[in-house]
DNA sequence: ACCTGAACACCGTTCAAGT
DNA sequence: ACCTGAACACCGTTCAAGT
């Protein structure tokens, strides 16, 4: 049925945290499921749906992580730990996050739940979107340059996790400013 | 001579800015030269490193349009400037930058010279690497973004220069605020 | 010194056929 | 309903050969 579908995607992105996106091939994904490549046609499209839809599991999983709850502060800080914990967790998979356009539902939820953070803390809906694009890029991205190499070696043994935690401080204090308190 | 290599790389992001990174191949490239697939390879060692020419090639072009007067608030949106009109000079190519892991030469003489431009504004030297590496993936990730259509449809046909200003802005004032005035 | 051509092991995808 | 196999037009790259 459509955990085919599942299945299918699931391999895809075995492959692609095991030996790399390039190695995500119809026939590759095909062979992990002991099918014919052309098997796996009925439930993806292509193979740029493949893509897309590795980047779609990616982020529902990323959404299941991130809770609803406390202070908007701390709820900002979640979805970042959520991010980056998918990054390390993926970090074949991942950079297809911000390599593909990706107007898909799972994307739009990412910015919606953002979104929603800077509402609760009190931001003008006039600066909603622009402070929402702001920090998706520099959270998408930061994780991005940490897993495929862009930052180089690292400050302890490759653990990002105080930089960027003090890059959030920042920015938060930034939204503060801009809410007036 | 070594001007081959130059027309190699040069014919390498045509193509992709004009039918994307996908269309770039070896034999795509060669033909564009009137040779033969092969008789590129003793100017370039493997495909791999005909993308990393690539984004070498851009970030040198970068570098010459940066002019280094000014402020560190002008020097810095001078930078930013540089940034995004190279991504939308070449569409097709620019993502490479964000995609290749890139610890090449001229990755680190961008890099270099934005921690110039926050040490001159008097960022203590144990923030500068941290700030430079949230403000490069920031002005990256954010042209990148643009350009492969995350962001979607834009505010006003696809400027989003005024956006990214007050962006900047808003960082510049979180550097003013680190550097105590 | 510089280039070509055939060949190999791969791709994504179409199509006709099998159960 | 679901899957396979042959085929087509592509890849990157090796190697031996041509001028």
């Amino acid at each position: 049925m459509d955990d085919k579908q599942r299945q299918i995607i699931d391999q895809a992105i075995v492959i692609a945290d095991e030996h790399g996106i390039a190695a995500v091939s119809m026939r590759a994904v095909g062979q992990r499921l002991g099918l014919s490549p052309m098997a796996i046609y009925p439930y993806v499209r292509s193979k740029d749906a493949l893509l897309d839809g590795m980047v779609e599991r990616l982020l529902g999983d990323l959404l299941t992580m991130a809770p609803g709850a406390g202070g908007w502060q701390d709820r900002l800080r979640a979805v970042s730990a959520a991010v980056r914990a998918l990054a390390r967790r993926h970090p074949g998979a991942y950079p297809l996050i911000m390599a593909r356009p990706g107007a898909t539902a799972e994307t739009r939820r990412l910015d919606d739940l953002i979104s929603d953070i800077l509402g609760a803390a009190g931001v003008p809906a006039a600066e909603v979107p622009r402070l929402e694009r702001l920090l998706s890029t520099l959270l998408l991205g930061f994780a991005n340059s940490e897993v495929n190499g862009r930052f180089g070696a690292g400050p302890a043994a490759g653990d990002w996790d105080a930089e960027f935690a003090a890059d959030l401080d920042d920015e938060i204090r930034l939204i503060e400013q801009i809410i007036g308190r």
